[in-house]
DNA sequence: CATCCACTGGAAAGATAGGTAA
DNA sequence: TTACCTATCTTTCCAGTGGATG
């Protein structure tokens, strides 16, 4: 006998709840297709295309209406022979400057055994090389750039505009489409920029707890066979979308989540309590991943609030936190960092929904502050944080903490040192 | 109403670590 | 090797903030 077998199955296709799933129909976008479509329009003419950008939160159907209607578009150019069409799609996530779009781009451009190196080069000579690389590609090129907000520079998003106005391409017809979660980003774009950029502005709306529900049915009735699903099952992946974003791929993700748990109980339906265990699962990602992308002072930041939380100490401002967080640094034999930065990480922290934040004036005799308070139970914490514990030791409250929840297994394990 | 507390948060500059090119 | 690039984390400095207080 093996050790696998196949999973008696309440999914139909389970790819239709993944990211890269591209519904036949958009649900709910209607307006913002067709505005979209007229701003495309120029590229099946034949005429030099519109710069477009598009706006609105995470997970509204930016990104997945610029796939549709980009692969459309790809189909739909073949009839005429006079187009030469290409598309560059760059997702700028984790990049900051126009230096790295920059490089991302050239690479996005050239064939595998051609690609730089994404430091080094003097900037000028990496524009080189994007404006040779683009040039060689003639005809109509789009490029996407998905998540533009996360650039602090515009440089490059002044540049590949102009391009052909300054001499840099010969042949080549440029459109760039912006695509951006940030709607403070636009206002914050350079005059110059902004007018080239911004030919066209397609806002997104959040979608509300309807739309989620539309959203989710359609996918719902691709992957999952016919009755898995608990009635309550959509509203409530729905409403959990809508609560805070109005964000599809969050409902979608925990329909997904939700329906992954049901499978692994062999149950033959999804109920509300496979749900309710799909959104806590989700949110211990979110937290473990956050932590994991912090610096070790950032850990041992986010340590030093822990106990003394467990102490019964927070909220706690900043300028007492510190020695707790000096003391912890010397442990793990690094030297602290200085009061201006630990806040720093602090900030970091609340960003991350960690910790949660209090600012606090008491006036003239105690000015104005910031309080510190954990967001989120420590267990969860503690079993994302098993490196600083190593560095560091267990302190005496969390051992005080373990010894008194004796049901928690997994951290029991840590008990051991001193 | 002006004052002033004690922190906040922006900015500049330093240190270090990666890379190319010649 | 030297000369030059950028990225990231850090320190240093300091103007700004806003509500209780006199």
């Amino acid at each position: 006998m093996g050790i696998f077998e196949r999973d008696t199955d309440i999914y139909r296709d389970r790819d239709a709840l993944r990211e890269d799933y591209q519904p036949e129909e958009l649900v709910g976008r209607d307006e913002e297709l067709r505005a979209y479509q007229t701003a495309l329009q120029p590229v099946i003419n034949a005429e030099q295309p519109n710069n477009i950008f598009l706006y609105g939160k995470t997970g509204v159907g930016k990104t997945a209406a610029t796939r549709y209607l980009l692969s459309h578009l790809k189909e739909d150019v073949k009839q005429y022979e006079d187009i030469d069409f290409n598309l560059v799609f760059l997702n700028c996530d984790g990049l900051i400057s126009s230096y790295q779009i920059a490089t991302r781009l050239v690479n996005e451009l050239r064939d595998d055994s051609n690609q730089i190196s994404t430091t080094g080069y003097p900037r000028s000579s990496v524009y080189e090389m994007l404006w040779e690389e683009l040039d060689e590609l003639g005809g109509t090129v789009l490029v996407v750039l998905d998540e533009v907000d996360h650039v602090q520079d515009d440089s490059i998003l002044y540049q590949l505009p102009r391009a052909r106005a300054n001499g840099n391409l010969s042949s080549t017809k440029i459109g760039i489409i912006g695509i951006s979660n940030d709607f403070s980003f636009r206002d914050d774009l350079s005059p110059k920029v902004k007018s080239s950029l911004c030919e066209q502005e397609i806002h997104f709306p959040a979608y509300d707890a309807d739309d989620l529900q539309k959203i989710l049915t359609q996918r719902a009735t691709v992957a999952f066979y016919d009755d898995v699903l608990d009635d309550a099952v959509i509203p409530l992946c729905a409403a959990y979308g809508a609560k805070d974003a109005g964000d599809a791929r969050q409902s979608i993700d925990l329909l997904m989540k939700t329906g992954d748990i049901a499978r692994d109980d062999n149950s033959e339906i999804v109920t509300e309590e496979h749900v309710e265990r799909g959104r806590r699962n989700l949110e211990r990602g979110r937290i473990e991943e956050g932590i994991n992308g912090l610096t070790q002072h950032g850990h041992l930041v986010l340590y030093a609030l822990l106990t003394l939380d467990l102490e019964q100490e927070t909220p706690v401002r900043s300028r007492d936190i510190r020695p707790r967080y000096s003391l912890f640094a010397e442990r793990a034999g690094r030297d602290p960092l200085v009061p201006r930065r630990m806040r720093d990480h602090l900030s970091e922290l609340a960003m991350l929904g960690l910790i949660s934040v209090t600012e606090r004036n008491e006036g003239r005799r105690g000015g104005t502050y910031r309080e510190y308070d954990m967001d989120m139970s420590p267990e969860l914490i503690l079993s994302a944080l098993d490196d600083v514990l190593n560095d560091v030791g267990v302190h005496e409250s969390v051992k005080q903490h373990l010894i008194s929840d004796t049901e928690s297994e997994e951290t029991t394990a840590l008990t051991d040192f001193s």
